[in-house]
DNA sequence: AAAAATAACTGCTTCGCGTCAGTTTTTTCC
DNA sequence: GGAAAAAACTGACGCGAAGCAGTTATTTTT
């Protein structure tokens, strides 16, 4: 009996990053309709790829890049989720109650993005079971890993948000110990749900206590089990 | 030009409730598989439907009753979202990828719920695409209220986050300005990420205030007006 | 209908964390 | 390469909200 997965702690992480691939399920006629119907538009670092309450028009996909998925209102913005290449943005779109984009999208390293004709992606999904099965599979992935953010970010206090954070950053992004932050401290502060100093406090006490190296946009893990343990303890 | 829809407050509720209904879309044939490879489950206020890392071997379509889906982890409970009657439950099993439950669920009030097997319902998913279809569009409504949620309870204090649920309760789940609450305050508290405590407090002081009425579990909705303002500015 | 258990409520205390008001460092850009 | 802008950082302060400990009310049990 595997009891360990079953109990464990709900885990948090704000990255998509499964390599369910879509494209390979159409057939040579449907992949030549998206094709036909989308265009690749490049993005420079810091641009955004389109704002929360305009019309919905396109399904997006990451080719090349990093982006953050954000709603902003007054002062107080959130970071929903970060995307790497290779994944599908916008899909709630597709549903036609939704005809205004639920969310601003922006980047954060130089990107490249299709953007594929909302009407013709609707069409794929309508006549296409294997595609559709495909993206419901990617939409229930993506939301059991909200609920796992959702749960980090109003039960944990800001030990364990900063350690999910980081521990995800990571193990889904950069795939390594130590890594170039491409998000500015206020970005985290944004992903966690915390303030731009306490972000930078808490750093600095992780850095005192040995958890981690770091200096400025640099960052290194030197105590993964420890991290892990402040996760999971709030 | 429609100024204000497009830059509106981020919406918060916790409860679906869309009349997006699925069995009718199911062929006749189809329909008898569903009822041939599902029961239909009776179960008393409070009792457990099923809890997060089980196995996953049906979907629940809420047929009657009021349940909640919540996660709870040493003291820590959070409730994710409320279902009324009519309603799909643990979609996200669907995908292979989770083979547990992510959640648990329970009732409020004495409930029936439509175990359907979840062979079965993939299937229907891969043969049906109008049937897929319509799921996709489920999901990704309620993945648009997830976001707004994520947004109150991380971004608002409590007031707003009271306010949210308050309306939301009214509006969505009884239609009326005024109702018997069969939520408990701490159920509120773990709805509104509040401690027990604070919940009370802050009902008081709306009680004071003269923005709703309640006595115990009676509750009414005096000032809708001033709750969404309290809503809208956190 | 009384006893037990659960939920609702209250006041007090504590502290986590955001805000403010700066200084220093890093990055951008002409 | 130097000026300007943006980001990173620091310390002091104060408030929002949780925790605790206890009382009252309500519901469930037998």
């Amino acid at each position: 009996m595997n009891k360990t997965s079953e109990t464990k702690g709900i885990t948090q992480c704000s990255i998509f990053d499964f390599d369910l691939s879509w494209y390979e399920l159409l057939t040579d006629e449907e992949k030549l309709l998206i094709d036909e119907h989308s265009v690749s538009i490049n993005f420079k670092k810091g641009e955004t790829v389109c704002k929360r309450g305009a019309f919905a028009s396109h399904i997006f996909f990451l080719e090349e890049g990093l982006v953050k998925v954000y709603l902003e209102e007054r002062n107080k913005n959130l970071i929903l989720t970060l995307f790497t290449k290779n994944n599908l943005l916008g899909l709630s779109s597709v549903f036609e109650g939704n005809n205004k984009l639920p969310y601003s999208v922006s980047t954060y390293t130089d990107s490249r993005v299709r953007m594929i004709d909302i009407q013709v992606f609707r069409q794929l999904l309508q006549q296409n079971p294997d595609f559709s099965y495909r993206i419901i599979n990617l939409l229930n992935e993506k939301t059991s890993q909200i609920y796992g953010r959702f749960f980090s970010l109003t039960q944990k206090q800001l030990h364990g948000r900063l350690a999910d954070i980081l521990l995800c950053l990571s193990n889904r992004i950069f795939k390594s110990k130590s890594f170039e932050l491409p998000l500015s401290r206020a970005d985290l502060g944004d992903l966690t749900g915390m303030s731009t100093e306490s972000v930078i406090r808490m750093m600095k006490e992780f850095k005192d206590d040995g958890l981690i190296d770091m200096h400025c946009k640099s960052i290194e893990l030197l105590d993964v089990a420890r991290l892990e343990r402040i996760s999971e303890f709030g």
